[in-house]
DNA sequence: TAATTAAACAAAACCAGTTTAGCAAAATGA
DNA sequence: TCATTTTGCTAAACTGGTTTTGTTTAATTA
């Protein structure tokens, strides 16, 4: 058990001050007026002896952890996943390191883990928000903290967000079914009020309303078992024979969808055509490729995080809100081919 | 901005000691003969203003950080994804926080996130190391950092690890395909010298060689581009037609597979038969379904989680080298139907 | 009744840095 | 030549806890 050095170990060592080491060790050598010749003869101590500042002891003093705290819905999403892999290397290359977790939308949870990162000192947040957290989101912004909402927002907080133009890329993909010889366009959502989801409904509505075509929407409970979610949907099909185009709010109510409908017998492409929101790996894998509205998460991640450092280098007073909309891609593939 | 109350804050506001506060808040109040009245006073009074100790300056006094650090190979993929949630869970019933990363199998990148952790002052590590990366595993342990690796290991490092029995695994997959009448079964392995890869390849080997079958491995490069694993596959298969049965070594082997069985015209199961090593949702959702050895995660997660809190426990002089193996699951799904 | 022990707490050192205020010596200016 | 400025550095306070040692007063014990 090798112990480490500590700055009072090099001043002992060398005879001199530990502010003097601070200095220099911050680049205020010249600043703080020290002789060159002291400069490089502490530099060349700290390299031949591999002394490393304590980041516990410089955050007791700075009051900067230079730590983010990364709330998302459920890292093991492929999405989530993914942002946070391209947040985490652009918080890197600026010196931060993260602190994740997933939130399972649970309101419990996330009041406990936003308690957790405060305690922790996290210098900033980047959270995906589960519904009603409004109060503890306000009150982390009062403290002072740089908050980034990310995926979804509140419209009653000013707050910072980044969140995908859910309602425009919604609006796209119906009105492609509603043009593409498609009559009967179900839209099947989760019985949430998250913003997104409404915001994509929104956007459904509004195409089948200039194509006049029905809206039929159907809102699914999805839970631990998505096999009562697969019962489901095979119930509403049934019931709603003449629906020949689904089109899926989130990845996962397409996977259940499809398992739906292969159970139903039917044929994608064919008799049915659907599109899901929010692409994944699999629909370019699985047979037919599943068409999809992609969020372009390097787009989203980048500007999540760059709102995050920008809040982050301006003191609380100067910080003014931002608020991003990125636009969708919409990926066209086999799944939405004309009805024969 | 409001100001968070310090130990100190309460001792002037009392006008008593802060070790005296310090004694209370850490249950040791009888221990140090802290009077009944004084006790509940402070206590009462941290209830009444919200007072929180905070964690940097206990770390900085206690020397322990209560976070473990979690290094997998890529925090997007599934396996690794789930793992961190599990181990995650467990660890924060412990009071630990977790700090994870990925290396992407890349050394240079895990020499630098090694540094970051060890300059973050992390209590101990979970690690999915990347290979050649012996000394620097061996220098954290020399460092008194409990260290637990996962997934794979070093067999010239006395250290404590977490495996599937990926040997044993791989034999009984390969079996199974050799006694459900496949004759010329193919193993499709990436070109890694990793010690599970080379596990899973002794194990078909082995499997092989009771039913006197042919070997015959293909290693593959998997980049950043997927299109060209599928490439080198489909040229892979053309030039081996004989191959009635492909066991691939990852399940993102498999999806590269299955493209290129599909590019061929091959049918799954039928002309070919496939397996693939590690399970994913995914393959329970695809037509057909796919068979697949399911490492279960949630006990790899707990028995890495496990260790490295025993070894936490323990001082340094008292920590034991635990090694630990965990038996894989076996999934019969559609894509092993024997061959018509 | 004096010496000892226990009770109840306070003071101070320590963790490892940052930052402000200050001080002696040398250089400059009038 | 004496006052002032600059140079080059140090001491000490501060961040917010933990832990060891000390001190006073009251209760026992011999």
């Amino acid at each position: 058990m090798i112990k480490k050095i500590s700055i009072g170990d090099i001043a002992t060592a060398l005879n001199i001050s530990k502010s003097t080491i601070s200095f220099i060790i911050n680049g205020k050598a010249k600043e703080k007026r020290i002789s060159l010749a002291l400069t490089e003869k502490v530099l060349q101590y700290i390299d031949e002896n591999g002394y490393k500042p304590s980041r516990l002891a410089q955050s007791l003093s700075t009051g900067k952890t230079m730590i983010i705290g990364l709330m998302v819905e459920k890292i093991s999403d492929y999405f989530f996943a993914q942002m946070a892999y391209h947040i985490e290397e652009i918080a890197y290359q600026n010196g931060y390191k993260i602190f994740y977790c997933s939130t399972d939308n649970d309101p419990d949870k996330t009041r406990e883990l936003i308690q957790l990162f405060r305690d922790r000192n996290v210098d900033g947040y980047i959270i995906t928000p589960p519904a009603g957290m409004e109060k503890e989101i306000q009150s982390l912004i009062d403290e002072g903290s740089p908050v980034v909402l990310f995926d979804r927002y509140y419209p009653d907080i000013e707050s910072s967000y980044v969140i995908l133009d859910n309602f425009k890329a919604s609006y796209n993909a119906s009105k492609y079914l509603a043009e593409h010889a498609f009559a009967h366009i179900a839209f099947i959502t989760l019985d949430s009020d998250q913003s997104q989801m409404e915001d994509r409904k929104q956007g459904y509505v509004k195409a089948m309303a200039e194509h006049g075509l029905e809206v039929i929407v159907e809102k699914v409970l999805y839970g631990n078992d998505p096999a009562q979610t697969v019962k489901q949907l095979v119930r509403f099909l049934r019931q709603n024979k003449r629906v020949d185009a689904v089109y899926f709010a989130t990845n996962y109510l397409a996977f259940s969808g499809v398992k739906a409908i292969n159970q139903l017998g039917y044929k994608i492409p064919g008799t049915m055509g659907i599109i899901a929101f929010d692409d994944h790996q699999v629909f370019d894998f699985y047979e037919p490729t599943i068409t999809a509205v992609a969020q372009p998460i390097s787009e989203l991640a980048r500007q999540s995080i760059r709102v995050l450092l920008s809040l982050l280098n301006k003191p609380f007073e100067e910080r003014a809100v931002q608020k991003v909309t990125v636009p969708a891609h919409f990926i066209i593939r086999d799944s939405t081919a004309r009805p024969l």
